[in-house]
DNA sequence: TTGACATGCAGGTATTTGCCTGCATATTTT
DNA sequence: AAAATATGCAGGCAAATACCTGCATGTCAA
């Protein structure tokens, strides 16, 4: 997994939306997800390669179309070696030195 | 909480980098962290700008220092509000015609 | 007080990003 | 086959981003 691309996937906005809609609705065509996002389909397209290169949605084409499906296994996979550690850290140690510190200048 | 602020800060691997540096060692000046960050000292302080703009970090003054300190909890609330939902998805059903349409062309 | 040290401020530039339009291709429908 | 539909490809542009350098300010120590 390369996380730097996962991360920079989910730093756009309209990324994470459509994240969001596929969420609501797995398997949609960029048609589909185009009606949700006030802006023109190669825009859309460009997002979704993002996603794609993430390894965040995966793509099936069926005739004409192509859907769409949202892979949820890099978002917990960045969270598990990534995120996590900052969540259960003891950081209370110097957490109290920086609040008696602010407390003296605040 | 911002999360698009928390997003974004998180979409660049030096920002990245510099929470881990603060989760080995939290409270660490600029010029700790410079050290660690082949990079101008400027640049370093706009990163850590950002991060405070996410409110992933926060500064106290000591004297002419200035000292460093992570703060997990947005990354805490990111993951609860927005990443959770997307692990524990039933995405199986749809999933399934996934796995069944990418069997029939590939 | 003077010099060394730590950081702040103000631009300047090259690259990346996000968005667009125009045209091309592939598939279905009539 | 022809029209309608769904997507792909190529290029172009403005804004944001990630760097940088040079100078200013504030703080400590000799």
């Amino acid at each position: 997994m390369d996380a730097d691309k996962v991360f920079k996937a989910l730093g756009d906005p309209t990324r994470r939306k459509l994240l969001d809609l596929l969420c609501e609705k797995n398997g949609q065509t960029l048609g589909q997800l185009c009606e949700n996002l006030d802006m023109a389909r190669q825009s859309v397209t460009q997002h979704l390669e993002l996603l794609a290169a993430a390894n965040l949605v995966s793509t099936v084409r069926r005739g004409r179309e192509k859907l769409h499906f949202i892979n949820p296994v890099p978002l917990h996979e960045v969270y598990a070696r990534w995120v996590r550690k900052f969540e259960r850290q003891r950081l209370s140690l110097l957490h109290d030195l920086k609040t008696e510190l602010e407390g003296e200048q605040e």
